[in-house]
DNA sequence: TAGTGGTCTAGACCACAGC
DNA sequence: CTGTGGTCTAGACCACTAA
């Protein structure tokens, strides 16, 4: 008879999640974990479906979310890829007024001020939310030879062990990290602030002169990965961001 | 023969969009507008796909999308309805920290400086984005007797007509409009400032003082709704943010 | 218990971009 | 021109829950 037929999904496996949740966790784990970074194609849906032993259509729908995540690029033919992520910065940027006003061009550098591993302090275990070995930098950014921002920055080695070796000459610590973790999750919280006498030394600027503070705190799939404080000096630095109520 | 049956779409209709497009458009759009306010039951799939006629899968892929977006919430035997948007600043928060420290129940009132209906200045009409008429209100927040917010707000009363005639003696403007414009998007702007005499004025703090300033405009769907600018004395204030690479 | 959403399929046609 | 993604279907079974 045709009832064989009627019941396609084999009934002795119950499968707890949904088809399309595994096959969704398991891309996007790989996706996330940086086993496929950007750039891997992706197998088509046709391999995918014999795969996960399922229909194409189930790989679709999964192939769909996670384009419309923006995890994914694919083009007709060509296939499915890895899509490199838009940094944070596309929706939460630091602006540099002065730089802005001085168009292009505006010579860079950044200098280490200090760098430090070890087992992190109560407050710092905190801070950064892991309790593992870490490495402790402090740096300053300049523009046009004016220092504009002071970093104080945390990173979770048992996370991202290749951090211990890393100079960090040609990358910043934040630059180099965003190569190495593209996907993250962040926090931020800013504040005014006025400026310590610490800050106030390495800022060039007065004590008590109004700094814009961001501390920001990235995960990736809830482990900390880096805490970050950044203190940027006077009122010309603006932080914005867009919120949209999702996009479809 | 059977080749009817193969061709299931109408060959005689071309149709650029896809029908999940023109479904999802639909519908968001009538959730969007507020012609379906949140809580309003939407048509059960079988309908939908009637009305639109189409199958119940392709009504299916469109109300998941929904769903994941956030726009609805569905229920089993229940139904689907429209979503309380969970308001920005459940994304984007301004949190006070003495109100925090202090816990629960300080006591709020805030008091209305300004209000005016008029045709915009330029400066006005590009930091809304918008030339027509509009409302231009001017309001202290107070926590526990102590000023903590100072607001400067544009809104665009040909977007939001209702406005006008609103006293905003229950809620203040902002709150009102959440109740009105469920649905927005946002851009943010935040920087440090010292507070000027006027400021220092108003929040009863010294000139000079620094203090967070968040410039915040609000639209919908592109047509601008509001411009507000928030000043918060002294360094006791935070905008904590949260951007995630995308949930799925 | 009945009805809703949730999931899945096997197959079909189409559009488009690489080859 | 070939193969990929994009779309859509008609129907099936399941899971949950409100009534």
């Amino acid at each position: 008879m045709s009832a064989t037929e009627i019941r396609p999904r084999n009934p002795q496996e119950p499968q707890r999640r949904s088809l399309h949740q595994t096959i969704l966790d398991d891309l996007k784990g790989r996706i996330l974990s940086g086993k496929w970074p950007p750039g891997t194609q992706i197998p088509f849906e046709q391999d995918l479906a014999r795969q996960f032993a399922c229909s194409r259509m189930t790989v679709n729908k999964v192939m769909t979310q996670l384009a419309a995540a923006g995890l994914i690029e694919r083009r007709r033919k060509a296939g499915t890829f890895v899509k490199r992520p838009q940094s944070h910065t596309a929706i939460m940027t630091i602006v540099d007024i002065r730089s802005e006003v001085e168009a292009l061009g505006l010579p860079y550098h950044y200098e280490i001020l200090s760098r430090d591993i070890r087992m992190p302090r109560a407050a710092e275990a905190e801070r950064l939310g892991a309790k593992g070995r870490i490495l402790a930098i402090v740096c300053r950014h300049f523009a046009a030879r004016q220092p504009f921002c002071f970093e104080d920055r945390l990173i979770n080695l048992e996370l991202v062990p290749e951090a211990e070796k890393e100079p960090f000459e040609i990358l910043s610590p934040g630059a180099w990290l965003v190569s190495k973790v593209p996907w993250s999750d962040a926090e931020y919280r800013i504040r005014a602030v006025a400026a310590d006498d610490e800050i106030a030394e390495k800022l060039l600027i007065e004590s008590g002169t109004p700094c814009l503070t961001i501390k920001r705190r990235t995960t990736i799939d809830a482990v900390p990965v880096t805490a970050v404080n950044l203190t940027y000096p006077g009122t010309d630095h603006e932080v914005s961001a867009r919120f949209t109520s999702r996009a479809i």
